[in-house]
DNA sequence: TAGGCCATCTGGTCCT
DNA sequence: AGGACCAGATGGCCTA
């Protein structure tokens, strides 16, 4: 499908758009091969426009509080072409702020930990937004852990930083997270594994199992699940005792509740089949 | 062929 | 008034 790397600005930058709709905007050619038969519903639909908008499109209008009158009698005033050359103005507007949307989308996908490459297919919106969601989620909590490992190294007990008792448990819904703890065998498998997909999953275990679903790669050998990675899993033992982990997690990790973790690799699971 | 994904158009609403 | 944002509709492409 979107073999390229824009997708977005694939289709829609085409010379022939820019040909048919923008005079203003001229955005970078990404001078794609891949054209499609678009344009003919593109060019149909703008066909409708002009119909529409001579007709009843804009005029018919109202709703809004302020000027129903003026409004009308403004657009009544914009001759056909005019009112042409609006729309093609607001599309063209419209256009350009999705293709900026896109871009930012393409941004996010660059930096998330998922096998890149002309063999992968590229992450669709929803799947991005989700798994990089679960990415902020993971590192967050891999911070957590450092941090409580530093503290446990140069720290002694309970200084700078909380409790890190090895085997301490969650189980209390107040940690951030049980994750924060349940970091604990990733990080193990960090060291030993060979998993060493990429540079990030290197230093930050578990990324690696992220993966895109098979069936979003076209090699069908691939791994599955776009999940927080096997290694996230709940870590039993006892409830920890120490007066940071009394405290009520920080609101942007409230959510992040085992159960929710795994829901959330349920809904990427599930969106991303 | 159905379903997923996407780009585009469009009208409404809110904001400056 | 004009621009940004949004959601619904539409239609094309691609894959299972």
């Amino acid at each position: 499908m979107n073999s390229d790397s824009s997708s977005v600005s694939s289709r829609a930058s085409s010379p022939d758009m820019d040909e048919m709709y923008l005079r203003d905007h001229h955005h970078h050619h990404h001078h794609h091969h891949h054209q499609d038969n678009r344009l003919n519903s593109v060019s149909s639909t703008q066909g409708d426009l002009v119909q529409k908008m001579s007709g009843e499109g804009l005029s018919r209008n109202g709703s809004k509080a302020g000027g129903e009158g003026s409004k009308y009698k403004i657009k009544k005033q914009l001759s056909e072409q005019d009112l042409q050359q609006l729309r093609l103005k607001i599309n063209g507007r419209e256009r350009k702020r999705m293709h900026d949307l896109n871009l930012a989308m393409d941004g996010l996908r660059e930096v998330m930990p998922y096998a890149h490459g002309p063999s992968v297919r590229k992450l669709s919106k929803i799947a991005t937004l989700l798994l990089a969601r679960n990415y902020i989620l993971m590192l967050t909590s891999s911070l957590e852990e450092m941090k409580r490992l530093v503290g446990e190294i140069y720290g002694g007990h309970h200084s700078a930083f909380h409790c890190g008792t090895v085997g301490h448990s969650g189980g209390h819904p107040a940690h951030a997270a049980s994750t924060v703890h349940q970091v604990h065998p990733i990080l193990g498998s960090a060291l030993s594994s060979a998993n060493t997909s990429s540079p990030l999953s290197a230093s930050l275990p578990g990324i690696g199992t992220i993966r895109p679903p098979h069936s979003l790669l076209k090699t069908p050998s691939a791994p599955p699940a776009l999940q927080l990675g096997s290694g996230f899993q709940h870590w039993s033992g006892l409830p920890c005792p120490c007066t940071i982990c009394q405290m009520p997690p920080p609101p942007h990790l409230s959510a992040l509740t085992t159960a929710n973790v795994s829901r959330l690799s349920a809904e990427s699971k599930d969106l991303l089949k």
